[in-house]
DNA sequence: ACCGCAGATTAGAATAATTGCAAACTGCGG
DNA sequence: CCGCAGTTTGCAATTATTCTAATCTGCGGT
């Protein structure tokens, strides 16, 4: 039997905030979860978190890593963003923002700041979308490479 | 020995066009390109070109079609736009343009006409690329699902 | 504390999209 | 009509992701 570790106020407020999506708090979703939502914004794949799941000594396998994954945005925790053909992105801020992408490393960068204000003006409230139809998301990227 | 089919006006265009960008006619790449570039903007992906190819009679790989699509893409003929993990879809349409992603269905469709033109007009300007890069592209798209 | 079970996790196999490769083929300039 | 650089091909290899069926575990009830 192993000694109860003393929990940290963040794991407390993980596991509040799994229950509160009706996600039960496990081992697995624990750790991935402390690993994901550590201060700053993250923007990770799947192999990626598992392969530091594994480095921080957390038992898991890749089907779980895609299951927390998907499980977690599905309930609005993540973000996906698809950049490349066979690579998707898990990005842990999940607010209304847009994203630059490097092409030479393959790395995903949040934009902020004024520089993007404006655009986010526009953005609501067109192009209008087709009848019956109701827009889901809107997925901005810009693709960047050294000069 | 075959015949020499008479040649269409849009056949010589289309030799015209890969000789321009420094490809050679073959004939994959005609029967491809004459798929590809009849009339109306496409989104296709490598498996639908394929499968149109051999419908028409056409003997090439799934591998031509891949290294065809990617040479085109290469040239400007094509423009590339990834919408899932794991699908690549290739539009016709190479010009400044957003696209609608209706993911009941998974089709694409460009998006054109004054409801575009304010956030067309937008982009450009910002967000402003970070030190030493610039910017490859810009792609938007807005993911719909049925109401 | 202990039970039981629905939900979660697991390894490994299966699937899907794409790319690599080495051998065979083919436009096209000479 | 020759020759070769550029193309194409089938197939194997890779990569990302999902499926599956057996096993495990959080947690409410007792």
């Amino acid at each position: 039997m192993e000694e109860a570790l003393p929990m940290t106020q963040r794991e407390a407020e993980l596991i509040e905030r799994l229950r509160h999506v009706g996600l039960r708090p496990t081992r697995q979703r624990l750790a991935l979860g402390g690993l994901l939502f550590q201060g700053d914004d993250r923007h990770v794949t799947a192999e990626q978190l598992h392969g530091e799941a594994l480095a921080a000594g957390v038992r898991v396998s890749v089907a779980t890593v895609y299951n927390t994954l998907h499980q977690f945005t599905e309930a609005g925790l993540l973000r996906e963003v698809v950049v490349e053909a066979g690579r998707c992105y898990f990005d842990t801020n999940t607010s209304e923002h847009f994203h630059f992408f490097f092409e030479d490393d393959a790395r995903l960068m949040d934009i902020h700041g004024t520089n993007a204000d404006a655009l986010t003006q526009v953005l609501p409230g067109l192009p209008v979308a087709p009848e019956g139809m109701l827009v889901e998301r809107v997925d901005v990227i810009i693709r960047l490479r050294r000069a």
